[in-house]
DNA sequence: TATGAATGAGAGTTCATTCAT
DNA sequence: TATGAATGAACTCTCATTCAT
C-alpha cells in the first residue's frame, strides 16, 4: 500500500499542500492536478476519488512517522531527560509534518467525513504506551509527582504548539515576528523551551 | 451591527452548527437554510453572501464574549488564585463557544480566505493585557517564577483543551468515555484540573 | 391611461434610463426602484409587472410624440422646403427621444417579447401619410423625381442617425469627438446636414 | 484563436441565434446549450463564461468578414461603379450577418458591458479607408461632388438597411410583405436599389 | 395606500467523476 | 497506461413577484 510511483507521489505532495492551505473541501482536484503538473483524470485514475486520495495521503505520511522512540527507549538517561527529549521529538515531528497535522486536525473534528484513521490512532497509541512507561519509571524513582494524567500530556504538548501555529497572524503581530525565519526561529527556541518548561514543572512539582 | 432579528439569529445558529460540523466549504447554504427552517434566498437576503454570513457570525459570537475578566480584576484574591480562576474562565468560555472556536481556528489557519478577525484579535489582546498584569503582580510578590513567557500561556490553556476536543474519537476510546455526558464530565473535571495543575506548576516552580 | 402621478412618472423616467442603458433584461426592477427612489414593491404595485412597466413607458413616451407635422402642413412653403423641415423635425425628435428609440428598436427586433406597439405603429403611419402627401405634391410640381420609394425615406433618415448613435465609440474616435458636447454638436450640424443633403439629392435627381 | 472544433461551432451558432433573438441578457446559457444539443457545462468548459462566449462569437464572425474589397480595388471600373458595387457588398454582408450585426448594435449601444470590439473596429476602419480612396478618385475625376462627408456614408447604407430590418413588423404590414421570401426579396431588390439610388444621387449632385 | 419581509424559480458557474481512446 | 473530452449534479446568488400589514 505504501509503494507509490513518482506521479503518485507528486500528486500526494500537491494534495497535502492544497488540503492544508485550502481545506479538503476548499481544494479542488483541478487545483491539485495543476500543482502536481498532471492530468485531472489521473487523480481519479490512481486514487479512485478525492476522498480516497486523502486517505492515501494520511497513510503515506503517517507511515513515514514510525517513531524514533525506539532508539530513545534504550538510551541510558534519566526519565526526566527522556521526557525532555520526547517533548522535543514531539515538537520536531509536528513541526515537520505541519501540513499533515493541520489536515488531520480539521478532518478529525469534522463529523461529515469518516476517514480511516486507524494508522493515525495506532501511532498515537504506541506513543502513549511509551510515554506511560517513562512516566511510571519517573514515578517509581520518586522524581515525578504521583497524580500525573498521562493521556493529557500529548494534548498539552501538541495543543500548545498547534494553537500557536493556528493563530499565527495574531502572534506574529504580538511578538513582532515579521519574517518566516523569525517565526520558525521562535518556534525552535522560545516555544519549544516554553513547552519543555511547562512539562518539566508539571512532572516534578506536586502543588 | 449586533442587532439581529429572530430569523437572522436562527440562521446564525444554524450556520454555526453547520460550519463547525462540516467546515465552511463543506456546508452549503442550502444545508444551513434547511437547518434554520428558512428559505435559501433568505440567507443572501439578510447577509448578502455566504462569506458575509460567516463574518456576521464571528462578530455576533465574539461580541458575546466580552470578558468577565473585569470582575476578576477587582477581587481581593492572590495572583495564583486569580490565575486559577482565569484558567477556569478560559476553559469555560472555550467550552461554551466550542463551535465558534472550531470555525475560527480552521479559518485562521487557512490561507484561502481573508476574513475580518479584528474583533477576535481585540478580545485576545485584552485578555493578554489582563494576563500580563496578573503575572507581573505574582512576580512582584515573589510567588511566580521570573522567566514566564506570558504570550504562550493562552496557547497552553486553549491548545490543550482544543487538542483534546479535536481528537475526541481517540480519547473517547482511550479513556473509555462512551457517552456525551461522560466526555463532558471528563472535560469539566479531569481536563480542567490537568490544565490548572500544569499552569500552576509552571508559574510556581523555576526548574 | 396617460394620467400618471408623480411617483409613477419618477418610476417611468428611471425605467427609461435603465432600460436604455442596460437593456430590458439587463435592468433589474431593483435598479429602477433605486434610481427612482421608491420601494421595489411599488413597481409591481403601480404597473403590475416589469413587462407592463415597459408598455406603460412606451405609451407614455409616444403619446408625447404627437407630431408637430400638422403645423408644417399648413405652412406656405415649397415641397422641398417642407421635406427639409420634416427631416429636421425627424432628427430633432429622435435626438430628443434617444432613449425611447433605443429601447424600442431593441424590443422590436427581439422575437422574445410581444409588446403592444400599436401606439408606435400609429404614429409611424401618420408620419408616413404626411410624407406621402408632401412627396406627391413635389412630384406633381415636377420638382421631385418620379421613382421615389416613400416608405424607405424614414428608414434613411432615422437609420442613418441611429447607426451613428449606436456606433458612437467608433465615430468618437474616427472624428475626434472627445466630449459629449462635441458629439452632440456634430449631430446637430454635420450629421443633420448630411442627412438633409442625402434626402435632397435623392428627391431632386433622377439618376 | 479562430480555430474552433465542431462542438464549439455548434455552440457559437446556437449562441448567435439566441443572442440575436433574445438579446444577450435574455438568452440563458441553458437555452443556448439546448439549441446546440450540448451539455450546459460545456459552454463554460469551452468558453469560460457567457461573456467570453459572446466575445468568441464576435471574433469568430468578424474574422469571417475579411472584406472582398481587395478584389474590388483592382477592377478597372469607374468610381461610381465602384461605389455601387461597394454598396451592394455592404448590404450583402450585413444581410448575411444580420444576427451578428443585431447583436453588435445592441451591445455597442449598451453602457453596461465593455466587450472587446477591436476586431470590429479594425474592419470598419479598413472599409472606411477604401471608401475614402474611391471617393477621392471620383472627386478628382470631377464626377463626385466636393463636399462629401465620407465617414457618414456607411451609416447611411447600414443604418437604412438596419432600420428596415428592425421595424420589420411595421414594414411587413405597410408593404404587404406577408412571407419571409417576400420580405427577403424586397430587401434584395427594392431596398438595395433605394439605397444605391440614395448614395448615387448624393455623390453626383451638389445641391 | 404603500411597503418591508419573504420566496420560488432560475440564473451562471464549478465540481468530481466517467469514458472512449 | 494515460488522458482530453464531456457531463450530471450541485453550488451560490439574483431575480421578479407576492403578501401581510
Amino acid at each position: 500500500m505504501t509503494d507509490f510511483n513518482d506521479k503518485q507521489i507528486d500528486i500526494l505532495q500537491a494534495a497535502e499542500k492544497r488540503f492544508a492551505e485550502d481545506g479538503f473541501d476548499g481544494a479542488s482536484v483541478r487545483d491539485i492536478a495543476k500543482e502536481a503538473n498532471v492530468n485531472v483524470a489521473m487523480i481519479s485514475y490512481y486514487f479512485g476519488s478525492k476522498e480516497k486520495l486523502l486517505e492515501a495521503l494520511i497513510i503515506y505520511r503517517i507511515s513515514g512517522m514510525r517513531m524514533e522512540l525506539e532508539n530513545l527507549s534504550h538510551e541510558a538517561i534519566s526519565p526526566l531527560e527522556k521526557m525532555m527529549k520526547l517533548t522535543e521529538l514531539y515538537i520536531a515531528r509536528i513541526n515537520k509534518n505541519k501540513c499533515m497535522y493541520q489536515i488531520l486536525h480539521f478532518e478529525l473534528s469534522i463529523k461529515k467525513r469518516a476517514i480511516d484513521i486507524k494508522a493515525y490512532t495506532e501511532v498515537k497509541r504506541k506513543n502513549m504506551d511509551f510515554l506511560h512507561k517513562v512516566i511510571q519509571e519517573g514515578q517509581q524513582q520518586g522524581i515525578f509527582r504521583k497524580d500525573i494524567n498521562t493521556p493529557l500530556i500529548p494534548p498539552t504538548i501538541i495543543g500548545t504548539f498547534f494553537h500557536f501555529q493556528m493563530n499565527r497572524p495574531f502572534y506574529e503581530e504580538v511578538l513582532g515576528l515579521t519574517t518566516d525565519e523569525a517565526y520558525e526561529n521562535y518556534i525552535n527556541t522560545e516555544l519549544t523551551n516554553h513547552i519543555k518548561q511547562v512539562i518539566k514543572a508539571y512532572l516534578l512539582h506536586e502543588n
